[in-house]
DNA sequence: AAGCCGGGGAG
DNA sequence: CTCCCAGGCTT
């Protein structure tokens, strides 16, 4: 009597018939190219990707090309992704790869978990797809398949439940065919076992998942434990001069680092008090837009003023912009008709639109 | 352990 | 609206 197929070998038989293997990270895999690959995608879904990664690419094709690019490029091909940290880390761990392994992929699980940005499933997914090498990975759709086929109960972003599906993707990877078992994870937890209305007659490894036997299959995996988030108020100023508008680099840390953006305050009083140090108190500002931004832990109620000073002062305008700012190169005139390969902040990117849509940017 | 860090797709 | 996604870093 024939036993039944190991869960690795469902696994696999699985992702021979079914399996996604046309995307674009899934040729030609170099540690590189899925280096990037799987930057882009935490936390981020693979349709989406996509784009980002042809254009990133095609732009930066092997390590050295991104080490030796300037960071404003790499923030500008990011733009819209999210996380920007993810590409200041990539940029940073490009630049250590090209000075400290000449610019060779390091090949030790320790040296490239080392990387800033690269953690413990990150490591395993990038050796053992690019290269065939033995680690575990545990990624949110690896946790999703393995919560539910092992009814491990609670939220995986605590530690002990994390560590226990750690212990069992350890337990279930297996020794051979490792590319394709990690592959073929990640695949069945974006298609068949999805967050809602997994497709469980579809699934290989169903007939003997506890979730699936019990019916509790959204029970699986636990809950983040849900908190309002607070609402915040800005009010940001595009100042208006020849079809250009005035943005500033944010500090490389926090929220939108390294990004440019519109010039920032917290009340319309501290706007009004910046205006009056430009020397244009005595100019009137048009409202321009309001809207409110959504991070994943704060809304932010933006409220933007439009101020025109085509054919002004600029001169001293410009001195006076300058002197407030403490970096020489943290502000620019971004010209909206030819503008600079920099990184924007979606919000940035929003009020741009509205700001084109007024017209009265027209030279 | 908990907070921080974006944006978008899906429901 | 809510939830959460091919997570990792900082405190």
């Amino acid at each position: 009597m024939k036993s039944t197929p190991s869960f690795a070998e469902r696994i696999n038989a699985w992702y021979d018939q079914h399996g996604r293997k046309s995307l674009p990270w899934q040729q030609d895999k170099t540690p590189y190219s899925v280096w990037v690959s799987e930057i882009m995608l935490q936390q981020t879904q693979v349709a989406t990707v996509i784009p980002y990664y042809l254009k990133f690419m095609a732009r930066f094709p092997d390590v050295c090309a991104l080490a030796d690019a300037p960071q404003d490029e790499v923030l500008h091909h990011w733009t819209g992704l999210g996380y920007y940290a993810r590409a200041r880390n990539l940029h940073k761990a490009a630049q250590l790869i090209r000075d400290e392994f000449a610019g060779k992929f390091p090949e030790a699980f320790e040296q490239v978990l080392a990387l800033p940005g690269i953690g413990r499933s990150t490591a395993g997914a990038i050796l053992s797809l690019s290269l065939g090498q033995h680690h575990p990975i545990l990624d949110g759709n690896v946790k999703r398949v393995l919560a539910r086929h092992g009814a491990i109960a609670g939220w995986p972003g605590q530690k002990a439940v994390e560590e226990q599906l750690w212990r069992l993707t350890q337990k279930l990877t297996p020794a051979h065919e490792i590319q394709k078992y990690n592959q073929a994870m990640m695949d069945m937890g974006a298609g068949i076992c999805s967050r809602s209305k997994p497709d469980c007659a579809a699934c290989p490894v169903a007939i003997d998942c506890r979730a699936q036997l019990s019916g509790r299959q959204s029970d699986y995996p636990g809950k983040k434990p849900k908190k309002s988030i607070p609402a915040k108020s800005a009010w940001m100023l595009a100042l208006v001069r020849d079809g250009e508008v005035l943005l500033h680099k944010r500090p490389p840390a926090g929220i939108w680092g390294g990004l440019w953006c519109f010039p920032e305050f917290g009340t319309r009083a501290s706007l009004d008090e910046h205006l009056q140090g430009l020397g244009l108190g005595g100019k009137q500002g048009l409202w321009l837009t309001g809207f409110r931004h959504t991070f994943s832990h704060f809304h932010l109620d933006i409220q933007a003023l439009m101020l025109d000073v085509s054919g002004g002062k600029e001169t001293r305008l410009e001195a006076q912009s300058a002197n407030r700012i403490m970096e020489p190169e943290s502000a620019l005139w971004y010209n909206i008709h030819n503008p600079a390969r920099i990184g924007l902040a979606a919000a940035t990117e929003r009020l741009l639109a509205d700001l084109a849509a007024t017209g009265s940017n027209k030279q």
